[in-house]
DNA sequence: TATGAATGAGTGTTCATTCAT
DNA sequence: AATGAATGAACACTCATTCAT
């Protein structure tokens, strides 16, 4: 599948993650992707063996870079006390939410193509993990995990989208303030 | 455009509302939707003007029914108390939910079309003064109400969803707990 | 499927026998079809619902006039002896490759196809009787039919078509001198 | 352009004959036959000049068998004779049609395919020369050679594809009777 | 000798939309 | 009000062929 050339692909990839952020992931198409990056339309399929696996690599550079970020590895350090650990999910959603609102953009509207392929639907371990650590130790409500996660999900996205559609400036609101909204939502 | 034929008119947005919840909403057309009504793909021009109209049609038809549903104009009457008001507003989408998950699932996905209409993104303008008013007197957090309403919407949305893919029976968690955690997602 | 416009159709399957004949069943393209015609490409959909469908049709058109040529009702009638009927098949055989030699080549083209599709390969149940009655009276020879059905098929279409490519005219070879030679194969 | 590694162009005329017999004539294509061999695609045309190329030399390479097998030389030699080499000449193709099934087959689906190419319509010289012969002595009947060919070449392949294809068992018909079907076909 | 990259033309198929009836 | 016919544009995908390395 992935061939030598890492830069036509990286510049395919961004294509389509232009079209999905600009007119959704439902319009994406082989036709503006090769227009957009100046190449012919077959050559999309040198790279990518359809467009669905065009959509899942989008998704899946996105989701590596979103794992890289979050410094996974402390999630289940059993050393650290739980409640950090909880705040480290949080802080490093934030973090990239803010840093990159479009990834998470991304993920939603790929998510949201009805693509029949497991590997979207892969269940984040690490971070079920922790929350059901912290639950069963009775830190965070016995709920769903899937509630929390999305809520942290969910509010941290929006407000980050607020900021980059310049409704209000990223100092109007501290990241204290967000994450207690987040934090009270979950904490038993 | 819009004729008389009511019936037909609900038989073509339920064939649509049919396509997005299996499909997806970028799957609908409208040689699918005649085909579903058993009419010819033509007709549908008889009713919609466009895909576009037939689209945000079958979102308004359900926005109207979770507004009806939401007994609205409680929400605005100053003569209750706003704790009464803000509960009764997480119960009625939390009734909804329940009732009508793929209701909330519609929004969603057509929402995601990137629909250059502005009717899609009418502010619900009860719900927001209602909110306003909550953080104003300092019963709610002092936090864009996109986040609360995003809150709501996710959190009951995704408890919906789980109960409908059978991942556990809507007795397991009570109303209470659920409501307990959007209440403290939103609370001063 | 089958619409209205029985003389669109026909065109349609007109220009498709053309390209068959001329270019061989590989080269048929809905594009070379409807450039023939004088339609818009995509109007072939609207009397065919697909490629497969569209040469399936060729064939079985093709096949009911060789039927309806062939008196079949004839073949299998009891009060008419054996060797009557099988000299009437292939008399009927004989006068329709002559006068449609193109149809057996068409017969063969799509056969050749590998399309998979039953009908292509339905038995021709009267004929196959009549031949394995005639083998039971010991009239030919008891050899699998379909051997019978190849000589009777293949020696005509041969001979049809070397007077429709002009390499001698009809009235070189008599009927009597054609069919003796399949007779002569298949008698016992 | 045919350069010296044999086994590689016997390794592509392989996996063209295979694609042919599987899927018919058109479905072959340098994409699929570099993938079973297991080479890049631009590596066909090392071996081949484009792809009539491929398919005309699988077609002389299968006739060339052919024409090995049946010891020719004997066919035109006038101290054996007419009788015992037309008998010859039906043994031989009657084993290599039983020994190779498909490399008939192969041959037709070629030739089904129109590629305007004289070789494919070489005629062989020497069976004609037999043919020609026998029917000037009076021992065959006086019938164009083609008629006689074709009811060889399609009464035999017919008879071998039966048994490839489990219709009978080999022994189920002698080698006499089938080939006295032809014989009687042929003979004056 | 071998290959990967590239591409333009082609394929079957679906679709939104229009129009005459 | 309803429909069938029509079409042009789009789409995903495949292919034969070429070329630089």
């Amino acid at each position: 599948m992935k061939k030598k050339d890492n830069t036509k692909i990286t510049k395919i990839l961004d294509a389509t993650v232009q079209i999905i952020l600009h007119e959704g992931a439902a319009a994406v198409s082989t036709v503006k992707v090769a227009k957009i990056v100046g190449i012919a339309q077959s050559n999309v399929y040198l790279y990518f063996k359809n467009k669905n696996d065009l959509l899942l690599s989008a998704y899946n550079r996105e989701l590596e870079q979103i794992k890289a970020m979050g410094r996974l590895e402390t999630l289940n350090d059993s050393n650290i006390p739980v409640k950090i650990r909880i705040d480290n999910y949080i802080r490093s959603v934030f973090d990239y939410a803010i840093q990159h609102p479009d990834g998470l953009t991304l993920i939603e509207q790929i998510k949201m193509l009805n693509i029949s392929e497991d590997s979207l639907y892969e269940n984040n371990t690490i971070v079920i993990n922790l929350l059901n650590e912290a639950i069963s130790v009775g830190y965070l409500k016995n709920l769903p995990v899937n509630l929390h996660m999305t809520t942290v999900f969910n509010v941290l996205h929006r407000h980050a989208l607020n900021i980059k559609e310049g409704q209000y400036d990223q100092q109007k609101y501290t990241y204290d303030a967000v994450a207690q909204m987040v934090l009270d939502a979950l904490k038993a």
